[in-house]
DNA sequence: TGCCAGACCATGAAGTCCCATAGTATCCCC
DNA sequence: GGGGATACTATGGGACTTCATGGTCTGGCA
């Protein structure tokens, strides 16, 4: 076993977590998976733990020990989740706005959906996210909330309306496929994607 | 014998391993081969060795001395094995998602296939990988897994569902084939495939 | 003074880490 | 070319962390 093996089963678990928050740099990255979690009356709802590390690794001034922060976007009256974003993913598309004509339109719309519609929050000291009442009410989130990665950011769901609205969605859409046709073949050549 | 592998025989272990793991390109490439390991009641269950030397060949930050990462797709309700992503495999169906429009149905489909419905995780330091009970209870694994290569992938399966389904699918599928007719004809010219 | 938000504490279940062993393949030197 | 030393493989187990979730306490502020 290589001396630096040896050195690394001797340090503390807090300095190993650090440095497992620096190996994980592809793991890090990106969110992955979904899972269902319990809010309570307060609004407050665990985040999946792998969720947790994304959002470290992209809040580019966190450091072990303190909260990560992020920013949810939730849109106007008919988006039906909650899309959240890590800080880095966020400077990102404030930045794509800024390139923008100043007012112009999709400038303009752009600011009102992740400006105006948006709201910036932290993860708190057991990993959970306290979700306001308004939130709450505008996707229908009673006892539990689903959550799901889409790339670099993830969804926060009413259980049910995901499954109905979206869930439904993409399967009805891969039944109108050609028979025989794999959706593994949108992977190569975008030409006929939309 | 050439002069560089009579070398070979005279270094250390540790560096001999680095010395394979560069030179085993061809070998490193591609998964081969199957088999069956026990999965004990944590959910861990040894990772082929040959299938090891994949992943570590596979993961753009592995380096001799830590554990390689890989990626479990584990799919929709009615897809009953796993399929395990080297680093670099997934990262390029990633790019390619990346590069489908934004709200397109491919691309929604795509991404709640290899971003909602997977899980990132590394191999243990004894060669093992840790399946949640999630996991083994959508494709029903109890007591043994069985591993089959399937290119840039490899797949786990309850070894009796793997028998029923996909051993039966492919056996009956041969015996579609005209009588005397070879199926290594396949491999020269595709157009007569499916 | 009633009530709500945030801070703090508590706990069972699940997941990780580290160590251990038996068996097999490989090495390497005489 | 035989045989002991050395690695690597597959598997098991116990201790310890972290996760998800609940509850309580306290200080404003309306």
């Amino acid at each position: 076993m290589a001396a630096d093996q040896l050195a690394f089963f001797h340090i503390g678990a807090q300095k190993r977590r650090e440095e497992r928050s620096r190996r994980d740099v592809s793991l890090g990255r990106r969110f992955r998976g979904e899972s269902q979690h319990k809010v309570d009356t307060k609004g407050r709802v665990s985040i999946p733990a792998s969720f947790r590390r994304v959002l470290e690794s992209g809040d580019t001034n966190w450091q072990s020990g303190n909260n990560p922060e992020l920013v949810i976007v939730y849109g106007d009256d008919d988006r039906k989740f909650l899309e959240c974003y890590t800080i880095e993913a966020i400077d990102e598309v404030d930045a794509k706005i800024d390139a923008l004509p100043r007012g112009s339109m999709p400038r303009k719309a752009l600011q009102k959906l992740f400006h105006g519609h948006s709201f910036p929050t932290t993860v708190d000291e057991t990993g959970r996210l306290v979700l306001p009442a308004k939130l709450r009410n505008k996707i229908g989130l009673k006892g539990e909330a689903f959550f799901i990665a889409a790339g670099d950011t993830f969804q926060i769901w009413n259980p049910e309306t995901y499954e109905h609205e979206e869930g439904a969605q993409t399967d009805e859409w891969l039944e109108t496929l050609p028979e025989g046709y794999d959706i593994m073949q949108f992977l190569d050549g975008t030409k006929e994607a939309e």
